[in-house]
RNA sequence: UCCCCGAUAGCUCAAUUGGUAGAGCGAGCGGCUGUUAACCGCUAGGUCGUAGGUUCGAGCCCUACUCGGGGAGCCA
């Protein structure tokens, strides 16, 4: 048997092949039936005709059901009219399980059915198209630092202090011994950093935070490097280089996926070398500008002239249907479309009224006070690639971010906003390197410093300036292929009010 | 924690001003030799989230609760 993936089919014409696989869809239509067969990896389209299988088999496969196993064997060849250009002329099939009743059906669904049914739904093309990007981005993210020079380093999962702030910590009964899980494994990192130069960890984090948001998991995907002897710009040059890799690497292997997802290809495009680069002061003024209360008010008209747009739409085709004599495949169509409609038309109305609100907050914007989302989202709009913001204030920002040593109130750290309204998916820093400042903020925390021995360890014995940055990787690939929401970006989403399966 | 919206068939949604509960998909049966979330015909499928209240009469109005969605704050 010549079993092959959907993917090798092109280069099999006219030869006979087995697929291993599940039924995606079937469309019986009299004496010929059209299979839509899935392997894992692609979409496959089987004919069988009447005349050339056994008559059992032929009423066998007419009424499949959705997501029954099967292999299938037959001729590959050519058909313009097929998806994909291929097709597989059936002589034979095996029938594995027959399902009947599968829960998914290719039409709309809720998002709370769907995580419901998250095991099954995982085959949904959607999902499947996601998945395999956030496996290149994950490829990519590992291939960029082994062929850079960086190590490997697994740091804990069940950590003993604390990286960021201590409210957000999961705690964990560790045989009596209160411990939690990580949010950062960048403190571990550093050390590991005085032995290998330069290294990375990658695996889950853990936050507690109570955000109820699209942007927000309570776990999520982190990858973290950690260079020691690098500057400020050192770090925004790697940060730089190294998401540039990532987008060229899905762009590269990943083109038919964001198409299928209708993903802004053009926009991925368009980012390149050098991001741009303003301080959190520079921000601030933006923030406060004439230029900021012109970009929100043109927003907000651009906004409602959508609306309008959409609104015209909707009276036109309620009006049609009023009217009646409509076909009713027009009246489906119809009835998708407000759908659509009606859903676009609830984003809209949340952007309307969020504008005049992110205006004001952007307009009373005090220097001293952390970018807040609506902030990092006005920034990001106004830019076509992705931006550095450097130098926040210290009172706003982590314990263990270096001081400028120029002006003592801002550190030197960076967060990395992804375009078009997408916002933060890197914060990175050069860290404390000097054991007096770092005990200082240690104690302004009010952390005990005994937790801090062995961080503290590591200013006394060879301290050299060094640092490294985070990135989500949910949020990249929500980023990149343009999926509202940051729970459809991993397999088993953990959200802070829910957790499905 | 706060604010807004919602809950009707397995799924996605309708139901005029309070007056007999509807459609598509899915399921079952039948038809169709080129379908593209196929199409056409027929059949089955409901304690309208829960508990109270107003009313001659409640899917619709009021109160509480439960669950879900969106947003704010905070962050990767």
């Amino acid at each position: 048997m010549n079993t092959k993936p959907i993917t090798e089919l092109a280069s099999n014409i006219g030869q006979e092949v087995t697929l291993n696989g599940w039924l995606y869809n079937n469309r019986p239509s009299g004496k010929v039936q059209f299979l839509m067969l899935r392997d894992g990896s692609g979409l496959c389209q089987c004919v069988i005709e009447q005349t050339k299988v056994d008559d059992m088999l032929f009423e066998q496969l007419k009424h499949l059901g959705q997501e029954s196993s099967l292999s299938v064997t037959g001729l590959v060849r050519e058909e313009p009219r097929s998806p994909g250009g291929v097709e597989l002329v059936v002589s034979d099939a095996h029938i594995h399980c027959e399902a009947t009743d599968y829960p998914i059906t290719p039409k709309e669904h809720g998002i709370d059915f769907l995580l419901k049914n998250r095991h099954l739904h995982l085959r949904s093309l959607r999902p499947w198209c996601i998945g395999r990007i956030r496996h290149t981005v994950i490829d990519a993210i590992r291939r960029f630092f082994n062929d850079n020079g960086f190590t490997l380093v697994d740091t804990p999962i069940f950590t003993t202090i604390a990286g960021e702030g201590e409210q957000t910590l999961f705690e964990v009964d560790y045989f009596g011994q209160p411990l939690h899980l990580a949010q950062t494994g960048q403190l571990y990192l550093e050390s590991a950093a005085m032995s290998f130069g330069k290294v990375y960890c990658f695996g889950p984090t853990f936050r507690a935070e109570k955000s109820k948001t699209r942007r927000h998991l309570t776990e999520f995907w982190m990858v973290e490097p950690e260079v020691a002897y690098i500057d400020l710009p050192g770090l925004l040059n790697l940060a730089e280089d190294f998401v540039f890799s990532i987008v060229q690497r899905v762009l590269k292997d990943n083109r038919s996926e964001l198409e299928t997802l209708g993903a802004d290809i053009a926009s991925l495009e368009q980012i390149q070398k050098p991001f741009v680069r303003l301080t959190y002061t520079e921000v601030a003024d933006i923030l406060t500008s004439e230029r900021t209360k012109t970009f929100m008010a043109e927003q907000l008209a651009q906004f409602q002239a959508e609306k309008q747009v959409l609104e015209t739409e909707l009276a036109e085709i309620e009006a049609a249907e009023a009217k009646g004599g409509l076909k009713k495949w027009k009246q489906e169509k119809n009835a998708r479309r407000m759908l659509e409609i009606r859903s676009e038309l609830v984003e809209l109305e949340v952007k309307i009224e969020n504008n005049p609100k992110h205006a004001r907050l952007a307009a009373d914007f005090q220097w001293g006070k952390d970018l807040g989302g609506s902030d990092e989202t006005i920034i990001s709009l106004m830019h076509d690639r992705p931006v550095f913001v450097t130098h926040y204030p210290k009172a706003a920002k982590a314990f263990y971010m270096k001081s400028d040593r120029t002006n003592d109130t801002v550190v030197e750290n960076f967060d990395l906003l992804a375009p078009a309204g997408f916002g933060e998916i890197i914060g990175g820093s050069v860290r404390e390197d000097d054991y007096e400042h770092l005990l200082a903020r240690i104690r302004k925390e009010g952390y005990n410093p005994d937790s801090y021995q062995w961080y503290l360890d590591l200013r006394k014995y060879g301290s050299v300036p060094h640092g490294g940055f985070g990135l989500g990787v949910e949020r990249t690939v929500a980023w990149i292929t343009g999926e509202k929401h940051i729970r459809q970006c991993i397999a088993y989403p953990r959200m802070m009010d829910k957790v499905y399966l």
